[in-house]
DNA sequence: TGCTTATATAAACAAATCATTATATGATAA
DNA sequence: TTATCATATAATGATTTGTTTATATAAGCA
């Protein structure tokens, strides 16, 4: 019984986590890509810091983990979340948005080191 | 593209819809039940504006839908609504709540009118 | 008719949210 | 070292959110 009601609302904190377009296109890009934080900057033309505080909100709850590469940060979905499953299921619903990424690319703005 | 666009945006706002643990609650009672009003207001110990005031928010994106019977109006989930299905593979993750209309029932506190 | 019950709406307000600008930190390159 | 680039954090502010109390509407009943 308790079990249950924390779960709820456990859930309950993961949907409105992703009830944001940023946020949600983020780990909708996560599922398949390892992405920088300049790269999501560009890709949704707001702040930088802006962007990093998305990706806290990611982190706090361990959604995503972050791995220093060189200069960057990049960030990947944490596949050893409790709640992992439950993401992806979701995810799988959404469109596809990996062309946000190869728009970068034609651009010659996505980050490829290491 | 802008069709993706557009699903996604509307796929978070139903993740910010639901990322409410009383609207996730209520919802997920839907999905097996008719619930009025004021059962609501026993279940979730909040005012009854406030459960109404959910309720519009839910009716308003076409989640649910109303059916006066007598004095009382009746909740449901509406399931020709276009996002359906992304709902209901959403609740399909979650717990049953269904024990807290068991517990209406042993209190006497079900409506179960018409 | 007037009283009660169920629900919706309006108004008000504290708290949370999402963005911005300014600043700090940390790695790399000259 | 100093300058630059990438990122994080702090401070701020406008907007949104979720609640409450007060009030309106609508049905059922004496």
């Amino acid at each position: 019984m308790e079990k249950t009601l924390i779960e709820m609302e456990k859930a309950a904190m993961i949907l409105k986590l992703l009830g944001d377009r940023t946020r949600l296109t983020m780990i909708k890009l996560l599922e398949n890509n390892d992405c920088c934080v300049c790269e999501f900057v560009e890709i949704f033309q707001v702040s930088q810091p802006s962007i990093s505080q998305h990706l806290r909100k990611l982190r706090d709850v361990g959604l995503v983990k972050e791995e220093r590469r060189g200069q960057w940060i990049f960030y990947s979905l944490n596949k050893n979340n409790e709640h992992y499953s439950f993401v992806v299921q979701l995810l799988q619903q959404l469109p596809d948005q990996d062309y946000k990424l190869k728009e970068l690319e034609e651009k010659g703005t996505r980050i490829t080191c290491c």
